[in-house]
DNA sequence: TATTGTTATACTCTATAACTATA
DNA sequence: TATAGTTATAGAGTATAACAATA
């Protein structure tokens, strides 16, 4: 975190090439980050006080409880974005919580299969309606059938849409590179 | 979280007392959750490999920014929900970084008054146009003027309706009380 | 006594790289 | 060689509680 060149040139509005945002979009996209930033916050404090879940951990139950059958590691990290040993981590956690088991695939070898136990079934069916109490009191209340559609539409298209985005090369700089100490002795 | 239906378990349906979500409302949810979880990834890498700010790091400064003046801690931490050793920490990263500096408050003795620095202007105003276009390629490229009116509305409204919300009591738990232990001789 | 902010500490989470084993 | 998953480890971030100073 180094502030770079800090050269007071106010090179923000659009200059640079690249239309900015207007302010329109600029309210709309911070109102929008804030109110779910909002929404979070009090899913995750339902989830941890009725069930010691974080919402990651949810997220990995539920995804499990909706699959037809088993998912792998890799078909389950995707989608929850995070680094493989992250998984690992936390299907470690589930696993010693007795809500889900891992078991070698018959396909592929290399494979490790996840399933979710009967206890993990019944923690999400016990989670799920305060998780949907809080989403609609916090969400939908203030909400016409009108608006829900809207916005149900809207995102659907916003997801798809960055669902397509390619990985983008667009990432200049590599965080850093970081040259490996030599092994002492 | 595919966003489309709503669950095989059917547990999620009526039987709790509270209404449960209808699946539209469920899928809306999801896809918002998801799409919105999407973009913080992509705004983090931009913010990180550009600026090597935080998200949160980055909302602090954007916060000082836009500010008239100073802004206490306490008022800094509005909105951005967590601890106040939280914002300490963050606090302490960001001055040792020169984007900004701490000092008493005249007014009350206690508090302190925290500035943003020409070096700090200058970094977000540095940042601020890679994050916008992230921004409207993940999110605005896909959406209409009209959309973008509803989305935004929408969103406010939410947003002021969650800014209402009383704590609520309904927090049926606490964390775990955890007896303090008595300390040794 | 209540409030503002800091510190100390413990814990959770995430990421990187090295490793094993299968394909 | 590439892929699936684990492990080790390090680092960032957050929360809690105890604390000091002021209101």
């Amino acid at each position: 975190m180094s502030a770079t060149h800090p050269d007071g040139t106010g090179d923000a509005s659009g200059t640079e090439g690249d239309a900015a945002l207007d302010p329109r979009q600029l309210g709309a996209y911070f109102v929008l980050t804030e109110a779910v930033s909002l929404l979070q916050h009090q899913v995750e404090q339902q989830l941890q006080a009725e069930g010691d879940l974080s919402y990651v951990q949810f997220q990995l139950l539920a995804r499990l409880a909706h699959a037809p059958g088993h998912l792998t590691m890799t078909q389950l990290a995707d989608g929850v974005v995070y680094s493989r040993s992250g998984l690992t981590y936390q299907a470690g956690l589930l696993e010693k919580a007795g809500l889900i088991t891992r078991s070698p695939s018959p396909d592929d070898e290399r494979a490790t299969l996840v399933t979710i136990t009967d206890g993990g079934r019944a923690l999400v069916a016990r989670l799920l309606p305060g998780h949907v109490q809080v989403t609609r009191r916090m969400l939908f209340d203030p909400l016409s059938d009108d608006d829900l559609h809207h916005l149900g539409d809207i995102m659907t298209r916003v997801r798809d849409h960055m669902r397509a985005q390619p990985p983008r090369s667009a990432a200049p700089r590599k965080r850093r590179p970081k040259p490996p100490a030599p092994p002492p002795a």
